[in-house]
DNA sequence: GAAATAGTGTCTTTGAGACAGTATAAG
DNA sequence: CTTATACTGTCTCAAAGACACTATTTC
């Protein structure tokens, strides 16, 4: 075997470092939509987009977080009070010129909670902490670095993950009922589903354990259900997609 | 609102980073069957997994790499001299115990070439990159750091993702004919798939562009295709998943 | 009883699965 | 001719879509 030179090795590990952060889009359905937690930056202006809507989130701390993702759980934490939710990892973007303080990587998670477990943490101001609707203009919002473009991203995969898995099940307190359930899939696609279908396709998938019937205040009391697995969403062999179902 | 430069606050930013890097998962069909192009790294035992096999990566180079993709770019132009395969982002892997040299994210990123296109670039010794089988008992290959993991996840999201879209069409140089592209579902999946069905699916996806008929030395010449878009695949409405049809 | 919501039955349609068939080339 | 490979036709079947229907509660 051949022994190369290289350079002593601290030296070697002496070049400039990325900033490490982690961002998180806290989904939430309230008053019939879909929203999305973000947080105000401070306003002096020698940090960078002063007052902007951000996704919550910061740099990394290697003496704190163990890993990257217990580095967003406890961003998720601190922000909304909220020990377990469903979280996964959506992507990382990294670059030279998405933050004028230099190469930064951001490593985003992606999380669904129900509205009423959340308590909102804000810092001084009761107004840096908010929840905004997530819809098509969001675009439009001009969120702080990238994250407009990231946003978007992660409305798109939870839009399209919506059509094969479980995932809107995440937004719901446990015991729900497909009732509820259905109206989580129907805000977050933007249309009406069938409620046959629905029910065929949600009970054949097998994630869902019963709970014994609960009265939500209609009329009729429903079946309560909970998940079977909190950690990840059931998988439907085909996608949603109605033809004349539309929105 | 505008990406300015500004002075940094110093003092702010003097905490510890981690440590940068990228990695990528090579995919490409040798000798009928999925492999996936590996690194041996140096035997310098001042370095972690001295001698081990590992993915090739490497740190960002903030000077050099403009964006974390172009980084991967450029890693896995080193290794191979493939200008434009098909690439994707895997994940990203962080925390505090992967590496003994301390905190580190690695971005991986997923490639498909063509065994053809790729020349392989080794160091000094012409062992020191190689192509290695991709199956299931690979985790016991023990790669250098969290790497037989993430290869795991790797192999479980291409197999995944044939399912449902055109992916192993990108293991292809173009142009090719639809039973070469359907030996690529069969390596990539692991067992055979029925020949009426896939050519239906094929052509009903929409994403294969007629280019005449080519002769690959079967007894009958047969159509040649190229990819209507080669940076993404197409998604089909339903998975595969035989019933009768075993590997 | 009416009203509202929970839940079911059933016909249609779509597209995959299986497999037998035909077409075109080389020898 | 035979053989090998390219390509097609057709029957079956699983599951989604559409929509009308029944069931159970409150008022």
């Amino acid at each position: 075997l051949e022994i190369k030179t290289m350079p002593p090795r601290k030296s070697y590990l002496t070049f400039e470092r990325p900033l490490t952060t982690v961002d998180i889009v806290i989904f939430a359905v309230r008053d019939e939509s879909l929203q999305v937690l973000l947080v105000r930056r401070s306003s002096r202006d020698d940090d960078p987009f002063p007052g902007a809507w951000a996704l919550p989130g910061g740099f990394v701390d290697v003496h704190r977080d163990d890993t990257l993702e217990h580095a967003a759980r406890r961003k998720l934490f601190e922000k909304t009070s909220v020990k377990s939710p469903y979280l996964e990892q959506l992507g990382s973007w990294g670059g030279k010129q998405r933050d004028p303080r230099g190469w930064t990587t951001s490593h985003v998670y992606f999380a669904l909670v129900s509205a009423d477990s959340v308590s909102l943490v804000a810092g001084g101001n009761a107004e840096d902490v908010a929840w905004h609707p997530a819809v098509a203009p969001i675009g439009r919002k001009r969120l702080a670095f990238d994250h407009s473009e990231i946003l978007e991203i992660a409305i798109e995969r939870l839009q399209s993950k919506a059509e094969y898995t479980s995932l809107p099940a995440f937004l719901l307190d446990e015991p729900f009922t497909l009732p509820q359930l259905q109206r989580m899939y129907e805000i977050v696609l933007g249309r009406t589903v069938d409620k046959s279908g629905f029910r065929t396709r949600a009970l054949a998938a097998d994630f869902l354990i019963e709970t014994g019937e609960i009265d939500v205040g209609a009329p009729r009391p429903a079946m309560g259900y909970r998940l079977r697995d909190r950690k990840r969403p059931a998988i439907f062999p085909r996608t949603f997609s109605s033809r004349k179902h539309g929105s």
